[in-house]
DNA sequence: ACAATAGTTCAGTGTTGCTTCACAACAAGC
DNA sequence: GCTTGTTGTGAAGCAACACTGAACTATTGT
C-alpha cells in the first residue's frame, strides 16, 4: 500500500471546505474526473471510506474530517519546507562558512560583512580568521566555501580570484636617522611574520631583490604585535599600510615606492558549485 | 516546480546517515541508481545543491541538513497518518455513533456497551437514547450509524436486523382482585407510551385481539413513570419484563403467556458502509 | 597497471495522474 | 409523464515518473 499524495490531501480538504465536487475540483484546478478519482485512490490507499453516497453528493464520514487534519499538518510542513528552499534558492538562508587574513577582515572587507549580516540575518555567517596557509587548507577540505587570503600560486584544487593588490610598505623604528633609506644595505634587523608564513615570503624576497639583508630578531603571525615591537624599538618591519598606519601608535614609512603589493584573493574549491549565499558576499565585496 | 516525493526525503535521510550511497539505497530497498536518479530529482525541484563531489563520494551541504530535518517532521506526519488509519481500520480509532430505545440501553446492553468503551478507549462512542420513531429519522438522515429500535416494517432505507424478541407482560395495581385476568373485558384502564408509540401500537393490537378495551388515562416515554403511575393504583400498564420488574418497586405481571412479544432491531442505512467500529459492537451485541 | 569501489547515465518498462468524452443517477422544471 | 441541467463515475489515451539492469566514468587501493 502507498502513501497518500500530497495532491490527494488537496482533494480531501477542498472537498470538506467546498459544498460540491465540482466546485472543489474547480480550485484545485484539475478536472471533476481526476478530482473523483484521486479521492477514490486515497480511499483505497487508506483503507478507509471517506464519503458515502447520499443522493447525488457524496457526504464526509467521521474519518474525512479526522484524516484531513492529518493532512493539513502535512501540507503546512511541506509548505515550510518549500518555504526553505525559496529562501535558500536565493541566498536568504544557508550557512555561510567564509575565512580571511586578519588584516582582510578588519581593514577591507569588515564593514561588507556587517552590511551582509545585517542583511540577511537568516544566514548563518560563521568567519574563520587565520593565516592563509591554514586557510587555503581549510577551503581544500571543504570545511570553508570561500576564503581570502594572500594569492597562492595556481593550482587544479583552487580557482582564484583577485580582489585587490594591498601595497607593503618598510617601517623603520621611531627615530631611525634620515636618509638611511638609501641605502638598503643598512635596513633591519627585522621583526616579522613566522617562516611558514606567505607574506613572509613576499617580503624576503622583494627584500632581496633590493640589496636588503633579512635578519630576523622577532616573529609574530599579529600585525598589531610586529607594530608594537618595532615602536619600542626592537626592529624593522614591513607591513601593509592598513595594518601599520592606524592609530594608536601608527609607524611612519620609509618615504617613497612600496617595497612591495601583496595580492589578496578569494579562493574556492573549483568542484564545489558556489552557493548564492557565497555569491551575494562575494558580488559585496568586489 | 512539483513538491519532494516522500521517497525522495527517505533517500536524502538515509544518505545523510549511512556514509556511502550503495549502502543507503540498500536500506530503502531500491538499486543505486533509482537512488541516485531520485536524489538528483530532489536537487532540481528544490533547486538547491544538496550534495557535493567529493573524490568518489558525494558530501552532503548545508542544505541537505535542514531539508533533512524537514523531511523528517513530513514523515512523522505522514506516519501518524498512516497509523491512524491503520487504527481505524480495525476499528480502534474513530467516532461511533449508536442509537438505542431505553430499555435496550439499560437493560439488553448496557454490559456491551460498558464492554466496548472499554475494549475500545479510542473510539469516539456518541450514544443517543430516544423513542423508536426519533431514531429512525436520525439514521436515514445518516445522524447515526445504527440503533436499536422496535423493529419497523421493511423499508429501502433501512436494513434491518432482528436482534432478540422480548415479553410484553400486562400489569395491573398493586391489590388487583385475584382472577380477573381471566376476563380481558374487566382489564384496565390504562397508563402507557404516548400515541406515536411504536410498542403502543404493538399493545394496543395485542389487547383487542385479546378482547380488551385500551382506554388511555395517562401517558409517558419513561418506562419507569408508567410503573410508578401503575403503583400508586392510577390503572394498569404493559411493559417489557426488565423494564416492570426491576427493584425497586417492581410490579408483578398477571400470570400466563405474556400478551405480545416486542421485536428490537438494529437498523442501518443499506447505502452505508459499515465501519468496523460499528461492526464490532454489533458483533459483541449478538 | 590493475582491480575494486562509488556513483552516474541510458534505454526500457510498468505505474500513476491527468484529460476528454461518454454515461448513470438524481433533482427540478414544464 | 418527459426533458433538462447538475453531480459524480468509468473508459481510453497520453505524458510524466520512478524503477531496473547494464554499461560507463572516475577515483582509490594494491
Amino acid at each position: 500500500m502507498r502513501t497518500p499524495t500530497d495532491a490527494q490531501l488537496r482533494y480531501l480538504i477542498a472537498a470538506l471546505e467546498h459544498s460540491t465536487w465540482a466546485e472543489a475540483s474547480a480550485v484545485c484546478g484539475v478536472s471533476a474526473s481526476a478530482f473523483s478519482q484521486g479521492l477514490a485512490a486515497l480511499e483505497s490507499r487508506l483503507g478507509l471510506p471517506l464519503f458515502e453516497a447520499r443522493g447525488r453528493s457524496r457526504v464526509p464520514t467521521d474519518h474525512a474530517q479526522a484524516i484531513a487534519r492529518h493532512g493539513e499538518r502535512i501540507l503546512a510542513e511541506l509548505a515550510r519546507l518549500d518555504d526553505y528552499a525559496t529562501e535558500a534558492r536565493d541566498g536568504r538562508r544557508g550557512v555561510l562558512r567564509a575565512g580571511m587574513i586578519d588584516t582582510a577582515a578588519i581593514h577591507h572587507f569588515g564593514e561588507s560583512l556587517v552590511r551582509y549580516r545585517r542583511a540577511r540575518p537568516d544566514v548563518e555567517l560563521r568567519l574563520t580568521v587565520a593565516p592563509s596557509a591554514e586557510l587555503i587548507d581549510a577551503v581544500v577540505a571543504g570545511d570553508l566555501d570561500f576564503a581570502i587570503v594572500v594569492a597562492p600560486e595556481p593550482s587544479d584544487e583552487l580557482s582564484i580570484d583577485v580582489v585587490l593588490d594591498e601595497p607593503l610598505r618598510i617601517y623603520p623604528p621611531p627615530g631611525t636617522a634620515d636618509g638611511i633609506d638609501r641605502d638598503p644595505a643598512r635596513w633591519g634587523p627585522w621583526v616579522t611574520f613566522p617562516s611558514g608564513s606567505r607574506t613572509r615570503q613576499i617580503i624576503r624576497s622583494a627584500l632581496s631583490r633590493s640589496g636588503a639583508h633579512f635578519d630576523v630578531v622577532a616573529e609574530s603571525s599579529q600585525p598589531a604585535v610586529l607594530r608594537e615591537m618595532v615602536r619600542l624599538g626592537m626592529g624593522w618591519t614591513v607591513l601593509s599600510a592598513v595594518d601599520a598606519e592606524t592609530e594608536p601608535h601608527a609607524l611612519v614609512a620609509l618615504p617613497g615606492e612600496p617595497l612591495a603589493l601583496r595580492t589578496l584573493a578569494t579562493i574556492r574549491r573549483p568542484t564545489a558549485p558556489m552557493g548564492k549565499t557565497t555569491q551575494a558576499l562575494l558580488d559585496d565585496l568586489g
